[in-house]
DNA sequence: CCGGTTTGAGACATTGATGTCTCAAATTGC
DNA sequence: GCAATTTGAGACATCAATGTCTCAAACCGG
């Protein structure tokens, strides 16, 4: 006797529960299931129906945002380019994708695919730091953890001025690479 | 008939609520009662004892974070100062309480004295964003708004990066200073 | 040492969110 | 237009966290 049949979400209305949950967490980690179909358009059976649990959905959402975050960065040419122009390259891409970045730092999941995506980005970044060291464009003095630091808040802090309105995608992703490299004097 | 007798907890109890209040609450927003109150050392009972409700709590930790952080910047002596020594010490003041800072960012409470202690804290960081601008230590193409939001962040990640150890407070304080203005090249 | 006060443990009631289920309505593709 | 499928609403059960209360134990200042 095979087992009941799986439900099946439509793409559209998968797609509309991500935004919403990741909008709706990102302003408050404890928001109801509730709220996320409200803010969703979709019945809260929907939500139900879909995902096992409350965790099982912030779980998914949060593998969603690694996987977006890791094609964004993976969708890159490199090769042959200089540190400062891929770390352009890197914000420009990501920038756009910092609600994600916040979504993984606000709503953490002991998920192994999560954890292992996290690293994969972390990876990326210190090689990058790496070669922005060797390149000039950061002192070697500078702790690499340090750096990483300012590279994560940076994405999120840009992501917020251009949903403020107050800049441009590409103003922020300059004005990104300026504060990292040479400051804002 | 006078009203039944309030209870009156006692300072060490009430620092230690506090403390471990910020400490679990901006590892995981949705912290229970009972998890603060072991992290805290005290009975759960206590907790209810003494705050209302959990809002009452999350609240009252709110207003101390905000008074902690006035108190911080209030007692700089700033007369006669260069905005960038003015910088220097607001961070080597307030760095340290970077946890508070994190807590109001992500346990927001719709309390009126919070709302107010943060537009103070948000004029005394516009104020000396634009004498930064006046003296030339941050150019006059940058959105204030941008200014203030990098100076949040770097509170937070210097705090991060000596409650990690990579870092000495004084460290923290001129790398922050130092990224700010000249950036890390 | 003692009186007054605070506190912790645990029992218990309440509450709100989650999770399950059913059925009519809506949607979609042919 | 119709069949197959997905969805929304709402009823209902479950569960975990909150909130209340009592009493013995612990604490502290005089």
């Amino acid at each position: 006797m095979s087992a009941p049949r799986r439900h099946v979400i439509r793409p559209a209305t998968l797609e509309a529960i991500v935004e919403a949950a990741i909008r709706v967490l990102n302003a408050n980690a404890g928001a109801t299931m509730s709220e996320i179909a409200v803010q969703a358009g979709v019945g809260r059976a929907t939500l139900h129906r879909h995902f096992r649990t409350r965790d099982d959905l912030v779980s998914a959402i949060g593998i969603r945002c690694i996987e977006d975050m890791n094609a964004a960065v993976r969708a890159q040419a490199t090769a042959g380019q200089r540190a400062v122009d891929r770390l352009r390259n890197m914000f420009r891409a990501v920038i756009p994708l910092g609600d994600r970045y916040s979504f993984l730092g606000t709503n953490y999941t002991d998920d192994r695919r999560v954890d292992e995506g996290y690293g994969t980005q972390l990876e990326w970044a210190v090689a990058l730091v790496e070669d922005l060291k060797e390149q000039g464009d950061v002192g070697r003095d500078v702790p690499s953890a340090w750096v990483v630091a300012q590279i994560d808040q940076l994405v999120w802090t840009a992501w917020n001025a251009v949903a403020e309105g107050y800049l441009s995608a590409d103003e922020a992703t300059e004005l990104a690479v300026r504060t990292l490299t040479v400051g804002l004097r």
